[in-house]
DNA sequence: CCTTGTTGGTTCAATGACCGAACCATGGAT
DNA sequence: ATCCATGGTTCGGTCATTGAACCAACAAGG
């Protein structure tokens, strides 16, 4: 929103919080970082999203803590962009968000959430309904839910196809590997 | 958003629910409707939106099933908005994006949101840690935190002073009622 | 040395959203 | 007849978003 002007005359968290994220595309790119999405370029095919609002979106987040830059390599010199505590303590904000949508809007089942100590899926808020506790992030291992198309054309996209634990890296082939099919058995 | 064209190519329940809640101000309209505001005069004094958009926002609202008209009274025949199932159900969002700006960006205790059974605060998601269940949207009530401006200018706002549950309707005094200070004791 | 590829951006014109102020409509009340 | 309360619509100016093009650092290859 980059509002300030408005939202600032509200005394609430909640405007607070949407001063902060609440802008158009900022929580998706919170989102993708949460599923491992850590360089520009991942984070530009796999949200669509046009590169001049991606470097502000960027900025904003490393300006505000959520998000930092931590260099992966010297040679040409590249960063990329990880969550902090902050940026990860978005995550009951996400899950509510989606399961919102799925319950509401949907109907289909894209992704599913569960812990990955024991495989139960998350409760509404976020807690394993087996073992009775807030599941921390890292343990949240999200896997494809039913509804997912099994082929999607962007490479992140194919990569966040197998079971992979929140924060995880997305690593992927230098170029056109993973051609379209499962794993070459 | 008004986007359709770019959140469509996201397959997440997460951007569907953005493309229907992620406009600037709509999730403060919901907030304030979950606060017990009703009247479109009352959203637009205690949120300062302009009226354009106010209108715009409600009409989505309704559109998405989220907010539903109700007549209140037949002689001028006047309306109230006032949240289907659906729209309560967008409790934990704005739970969890409350208490990630008060323990992320603010400091300041503004609201604190209780199990009205127990008096216990509720966690990110709007669950009660002591009954250890997910309390019901009208059984939370909100009481006013020390950091809240004790005197604020709009009636709207003078009259969430008082804890109140979520969804109890607001009722303000005709004109100039409640001067300032505290109840006439 | 020159070109090409990869990564991570910036710049720019056009479109769309938002803002604030003014105006309009309906139906009592004075 | 006029005024007020409520709930809007209209309109010009400003700001954000979009998509395409361009730029820059660096490495590898010929």
């Amino acid at each position: 929103m980059a509002l300030g002007k408005d939202y600032a005359s509200q005394e609430c968290s909640i405007a607070r919080a949407l001063e902060i994220v609440g802008e158009r595309w900022t929580l998706l790119v919170v989102r993708d970082a949460l599923y491992g999405v850590r360089r520009y370029n991942d984070f530009l095919v796999h949200l669509g999203i046009p590169r001049a609002v991606l470097a502000s979106r960027l900025q904003s987040l490393l300006a505000e803590g959520i998000l930092e830059k931590r260099r992966y390599q010297e040679s040409p010199p590249r960063d990329e962009y990880v969550l902090t505590e902050r940026g990860t303590a978005l995550w009951p904000v996400l899950r509510s968000l989606g399961r919102w949508g799925r319950e509401n809007i949907d109907g289909t089942l894209l992704r599913e959430f569960r812990h990955a100590d024991c495989g139960t899926e998350l409760g509404s808020y976020g807690e394993c309904p087996a073992c009775a506790t807030v599941v921390p992030v890292p343990d949240v291992l999200m896997v494809p839910g039913p509804d997912l198309d099994p082929a999607p054309a962007d490479p992140v996209s194919r990569a966040l196809l197998k079971p992979r634990r929140l924060l995880e890296p997305v690593v992927l082939g230098p170029a056109g590997a993973e051609p379209v099919g499962v794993d070459p058995a």
